[in-house]
RNA sequence: GGGUGCUUAGCUCAGUUGGGAGAGCGUCGCCUUUACACGGCGAAGGUCGGGGGUUCGAACCCCUCAGCACCCA
């Protein structure tokens, strides 16, 4: 006997390790192979619902393909997220009072891996726990051996062909992590600041130009003041030089379209080395000679990698001025502000919003920073990589982000691949003293290549490789590529990609552009699926330091009060935030979180798998769901309750479902007769099949979920159990038969139809169920996916069964009206009706009494008057309820009043569309026909409804 | 500034090529009926953001306004 309640915590945790156990999750069999790349979580992280979301979407795919009997490949892995893991060691070594540079590179990456090993376990955990049917076996890390090949080669092979190279340019510094940011990691928000209007003094003394600025403190590296060309008031001043203030240099006014007559003064300083617009002003100008012949061609850096004002070099004379060196550069702001005020040159200060960026890791102020660089010359590799996605090798599901992907595709910029930090795949470059650049797999390659003696001295660049370069190598380089493997020929390209919209610039882009260069052309997968992002209940994006995210895991197995603020509370970037995270969570989740186990939980997942961006995730969908696993718990053990150790009639399955008797469970052999109730839950059934197999092969998961939990709740358990606990029970044996054996049938194809997005619970139950359809093996997961079987469609089955529905509804709403008790039975009597009405009901006449709790069925005589009554209508039979203490009169004649009113208003409606003569001649006749038939019927309900209330007040 | 998306029941969301708006949760009423109270039965609840247009007919197509969200510069 199965538990009375569903309890997933006894059976997700054995079905997970039995599956692994014996290796199902690795690709098996002959068919067209079936692949989807993960989207490889960051090794510093835990899963959190985006994860988790994902996951289960993937592998419902995977369990679909799999049961479809595709060789399925989901491969599992991570990747190395540099910057982001580098700091979280760096934090722990921090609460020792250390740096990693009281480690040494060496020391410090040593101690990264040994984190990684504790820390990698998590993600792996959670993974099981979703239930993702990942080849474990063939875990791939970013920073693995095979990986890391694949990285050296492709960047020596990019090198080599002038893909990759290295420059002094203006990047995104993170001067707290003191590394170069590609534009990617860099975030813009609005802000408020100030803009100062400054005035430099013209050099001849006849006057000065006042410019404006966001930030002063850059004007230490001026070297011109821009006008633009056409503004008449400035025109005349093109040629002359200004004094730059504090300084002591002088810096020539020049014309560019840059500046903007109508913002500010309509005079910009120009800080090439510190801001981007600049640079290319300055790069527009530099060969002219009052640019030329400033300090360093006019590109004068004044910051530090800490972005606090930089003491001057040997030969530079005092460029900077003495006076704010060392300075940082908010301190140096204020200084420098300060002291042109004192000068009088200060015009004014007004508020200004403006655009900040900020580093997506460190939280602080990018400085554009004149560094070397490696970059990827992305033209080239992009050319391909739109093509492909304009001509549909490659489809967006759903298509409109292909918008997005071609909008950034055709702006591209390079792609600035260095980064300042230890840990990540080494630059495969070497420097000798003379300032020469050597690429190659190796040193050793390096040296034979360019014939350099073992002893002369070569130094590997310092820098690593941006997380992103190894990552969009993944669907190839985990498959094993350079080496030209059997996996890598079965399984590239993929199927699909599944992801969120957030990673297109990021990874996905990318991807296809590597894979293209690198696999003859060949994209690495033909559809990308752009699922939203999970929010939390009020819609905002889920992160640490706003204290709302959950953990999947915490769905699952459920987490009390005091333990989730713990969680949220704890390893806060920002611990002041604590008191206020604290408060919301109390008021959330008041008692916490019960646990709703995985099935549960995935059942969510797919069902806000809508097309739409953003996903709420409010608790009470995924409590629905989990009383929908209890539900399907429950039919199940009833259907047990009710066929284990009985003749189920396993030798004449109908068609689909052919098989060979059963031993443990007695049969005749003989022939079934289905009932119209069977022949009807069969039916609709291939309906479902049909439908769940469009959804999932059209990504809409939700229609998937919806149409399995109708059919199941609505249909099979509402409606088919109802109606066969009176056949069970009648003592019909062969009846009992041919209840037991489609109760059997319809079940165990359930279970596989639904397998993919709810595996555990299918697998516990279809293991008690399959044998008694003689379908038993060691799991569900290979079972094959079921197929609509057309001959099981049976349209008067159909019929009959809403037929049938109609009567018991009818019934079933006078007594929900009327509040009588489902304990009480009522006699009812039919009146007029047609001889099919007469037919059915006589057929049916045991299911009435027991799903609409009646006491009897009489059919009035033509001449008998009925007594009073509540009358119900179905098509032309009268379903008469007599009153006879059970039903107040006045309460009826109401409910009739209100049933005509209702009748009248739908009338209206059709006879004013009837009497347009447009409607009537333009309309395409089915419709028109449609609209009198309605009327018709309309007009026969409410003649009868009149009748009916007028026989009551006259009695 | 440019772009994309959204606005449907109290809440969260579906809604096929234009042909009488649905679900889950919540609410209200009746009920321990032998699978399930994580339940059963019934009910109430909508100017489909506003306005205009196309059409015999618009939640759906077009224009416009408003609000919200995101992306890019």
């Amino acid at each position: 006997m199965m538990d009375k309640t569903y309890t997933p915590e006894k059976i997700e945790g054995k079905w997970y390790q039995n599956w692994e156990q014996q290796g199902w999750f690795e690709p098996k069999g002959e068919g067209t192979p079936y692949c989807i790349m993960i989207p490889p979580p960051n090794v510093t992280g835990s899963l959190h619902m985006g994860h988790g979301f994902n996951n289960t979407i993937m592998d419902t795919l995977i369990r679909y393909q799999r049961m479809n009997g595709r060789p399925t490949l989901w491969q599992p892995g991570a990747d190395h997220a540099g910057i982001a893991t580098q700091m979280v060691v760096e934090r722990q070594l921090n609460a020792e009072g250390k740096t990693r540079h009281d480690l040494g590179r060496d020391a410090f990456i040593d101690r990264i891996w040994a984190w990684r090993e504790e820390s990698g376990g998590n993600i792996t955990r959670q993974l099981r726990r979703l239930g993702s049917s990942l080849d474990w076996a063939h875990e791939r890390f970013t920073m693995d051996e095979g990986l890391s090949d694949a990285v050296r080669e492709i960047f020596v092979r990019l090198y080599e062909e002038g893909l990759i190279y290295r420059g002094k340019r203006l990047v995104n510094w993170d001067p707290k992590l003191h590394t170069a940011v590609s534009d990617l990691e860099v975030i813009s928000e609005e802000e408020s600041g100030h803009m100062w209007h400054i005035h430099y003094p013209l050099s001849n003394g006849k006057g000065r130009l006042t410019v404006s600025t966001t930030r002063p403190e850059t004007m230490l590296g001026d070297c011109a003041v821009a006008v633009n060309p056409e503004d008449e008031r400035y025109r005349h001043l093109i040629g002359e030089l200004v004094e730059l203030p504090l300084t002591g240099r002088r810096i020539p006014i020049i014309a560019d379209e840059h500046a903007d007559p109508e913002f500010g003064t309509g005079c910009v300083k120009i800080t090439p080395a510190h801001d981007f617009n600049d640079y290319a002003v300055w790069q527009r100008h530099r060969d002219e000679t009052p640019i030329a012949s400033q300090p360093h061609g006019g590109l004068i850096n004044i910051l530090s990698v800490d972005a606090a004002i930089r003491d001057n070099e040997a030969d530079e004379d005092q460029l900077i001025p003495v006076a704010y060196i060392g300075m940082d550069r908010f301190a140096a702001r204020k200084q420098i502000v300060a002291d042109l005020e004192a000068q009088g040159l200060l015009e004014k200060v007004v508020d200004h919003r403006l655009p900040v960026p900020r580093g997506d890791r460190s939280g602080v102020v990018i400085e554009p920073f004149l560094t070397d660089q490696w970059y990827v010359k992305v033209g080239p590799l992009a050319k391909p990589a739109i093509k492909a996605v304009e001509d549909g090798r490659i489809r967006f599901v759903p298509d409109n982000w292909k918008n997005t992907y071609f909008d950034w595709m055709h702006n591209i910029q390079d792609w600035c691949i260095s980064r300042q930090i230890w840990w990540g795949h080494r630059i495969p470059a070497w420097y000798d003293a003379e300032g020469n650049v050597y690429v190659g797999r190796d040193e050793q390659e390096v040296r034979d290549q360019h014939e350099l003696p073992a002893d002369y001295p070569l130094q590997q660049d310092e820098d690593v490789l941006d997380t992103w370069f190894s990552s969009a190598l993944w669907p190839f380089s985990t498959l094993g590529w350079p080496e030209e493997t059997d996996r890598l020929k079965q399984f590239y390209p993929g199927n699909v990609l599944v992801t969120g919209f957030d990673i297109i610039f990021f990874w996905v882009a990318r991807m296809i552009m590597m894979g293209m260069k690198f696999m003859d052309g060949q994209v690495p997968f033909h559809e990308i699926y752009i699922h939203g992002l999970v929010r939390d209940a009020d819609g905002n994006k889920m992160s640490k330091s706003k204290g709302n995210v959950l953990d999947p895991l915490d769905l699952i197995d459920g987490i009390d009060l005091e333990s989730l603020v713990q969680k949220r509370t704890t390893g806060l970037m920002q611990p002041e935030l604590a008191p206020a995270i604290e408060k919301s969570t109390r008021q959330h989740f008041p008692d916490g979180i019960s646990a709703f186990g995985t099935d549960a939980l995935r059942f969510t997942f797919c069902s806000l798998a809508t097309t739409g961006r953003d996903i709420r995730f409010d608790l009470g969908r995924i409590e629905g769901y989990r009383n929908f696993c209890n539900k399907l718990w429950n039919a199940a053990r009833f259907v047990l309750m009710n066929t284990e150790d009985k003749d189920c009639s396993l030798a004449s399955m109908p068609s689909q479902y052919k098989c060979i008797p059963a031993q443990n469970c007695g049969m005749q052999g003989e022939p079934l007769e289905l009932g119209v109730a069977d022949r009807w839950i069969l039916s609709i059934q291939q309906h479902l099949i049909i439908q769940v197999r469009e959804a999932i092969d059209s990504y809409r998961f939700d229609q998937a979920a919806q149409a399995i939990y109708e059919f199941t709740w609505n249909e099979y358990c509402d409606w088919y159990l109802e109606l066969c606990k009176p056949r069970l029970l009648s003592g019909d044996e062969k009846n009992a038969r041919v209840v037991r054996h489609t109760l059997i049938q319809v079940l165990e194809s359930l279970l596989r139809l639904a397998h993919p997005l709810i595996p555990f619970i299918t697998e516990e139950i279809w293991q008690r169920v399959a044998p008694l359809a003689n379908r038993g093996a060691p799991t569900i997961m290979y079972q094959p996916y079921p197929q609509a079987d057309q001959q099981l469609l049976d349209t008067h089955a159909e019929a009959e069964t809403e037929w049938l529905k109609g009567f018991i509804l009818g019934i079933r709403q006078v007594r929900g009206e009327m509040d009588i008790s489902p304990a009480r039975q009522m006699p009812v009597l039919l009146s007029q009706g047609t001889a099919l009405d007469r037919e059915r009901a006589e057929a049916h006449g045991e299911s009435l009494l027991s799903l609409a709790r009646i006491e009897r069925i009489d059919w009035l005589a033509e001449d008998d008057e009925a007594p009073e009554s509540a009358t119900v209508l179905l098509g032309e039979l009268k379903i008469l309820i007599p009153l006879a203490g059970l039903i107040d009169k006045e309460a009826e004649s109401q409910r009739l009043a209100r049933d005509i009113e209702k009748q009248t208003v739908e009338l209206r409606r059709s006879e004013g569309k009837l009497a347009n003569p447009n409607f009537v001649e333009r309309a395409p006749a089915a419709v028109v026909e449609q609209e009198r038939g309605r009327m018709e019927k309309l007009t026969a309900t409410i003649t009868q409804l009149q009748e009916q209330s007028a026989r009551l007040a006259r009695l």
